[in-house]
DNA sequence: TTAGATGCAAATAGTTTGCATTTGT
DNA sequence: ACAAATGCAAACTATTTGCATCTAA
């Protein structure tokens, strides 16, 4: 498991001034054992089943730190209303989405160090994460489209 | 200008299959008149206020077709639930948005042609198009933080 | 001790649906 | 001519808010 340890983001969480509550504890474990890709609804599923006492607010509050604290990144794997999150491990995230059938296909090089430096430079910024998504047919909708 | 040619949209829906109605010719224009970045909300406002008898469910369906095929992705610019839509010019999207004041600034140039390459002959994959998101923070706002 | 975080339930906002009607080809 | 797309309004779903209470530091 290349994945962030547990310990690395409670220390990120605490340096930027944020009490380590037990809200925010269960749905960080939750969505770090999604596997890198959850629903919110899926989500609150998920917490309400680890415990029922945690209520609906405080995990869309939690949504919304992650985010500001780029661990998580929302997105939109299959076209509908509701968000997916993505796990930021080391900061970034990338994958493939089929456009057809919304698979998701991961992958890890994005030789992106380079472009994150130049553009530090010639823009001023301080680059703290990325998301690289790509769109198309995955290898079984591309043999189906002949 | 360096946008794609409405033309060249058109061309693609007709030959998708879909037919060139009105409201999608409106959508289409307002989403190019957008600057690149708009809300469904905003589009919703834009294109009735362009032709007040379309309806708000056919502005919907026009951002999932447009999705579907690549000219738009909806992403989340500011944290909250609505997305904000971004014209795929040229098959691709790039920005940076600083997690501080939300501000967005977009770059051109992102080098991916190989990566894209190498993804399809490794994976067996076509892909049509991309999304390049950093983040981090702004200039101003890195000063701002000290 | 106390600022920050929480849970609740109600309010809001955004999106989708079913269906009769219209329209592009 | 007719399959595809539309507008409408109602239904549905997801998210946010205000506030009294609680809790991590």
């Amino acid at each position: 498991m290349s994945e962030d340890p547990f310990g690395s983001r409670l220390e990120r969480l605490r340096e930027a001034g944020h009490k380590l509550t037990h809200a925010r504890l269960t749905v960080l474990q939750v969505l770090e054992q999604s596997g890198g890709h959850i629903t919110s609804t899926e989500l609150l599923e998920r917490v309400n089943a680890a415990d029922p006492s945690i209520g609906r607010a405080s995990v869309f509050r939690c949504l919304d730190l992650f985010t500001r604290l780029c661990f998580i990144r929302p997105t939109h794997i299959d076209n509908n209303a509701t968000p997916t999150y993505v796990l930021m491990s080391g900061g970034h995230h990338h994958h493939i989405i089929c456009t057809a059938c919304n698979r998701v296909i991961e992958f890890e090089d994005c030789h992106l160090d380079e472009l994150t430096r130049e553009l530090e430079q010639r823009l001023n910024v301080t680059l703290t994460g990325h998301l690289l998504e790509f769109y198309g047919l995955c290898a079984h909708c591309r043999s189906a489209d002949q």
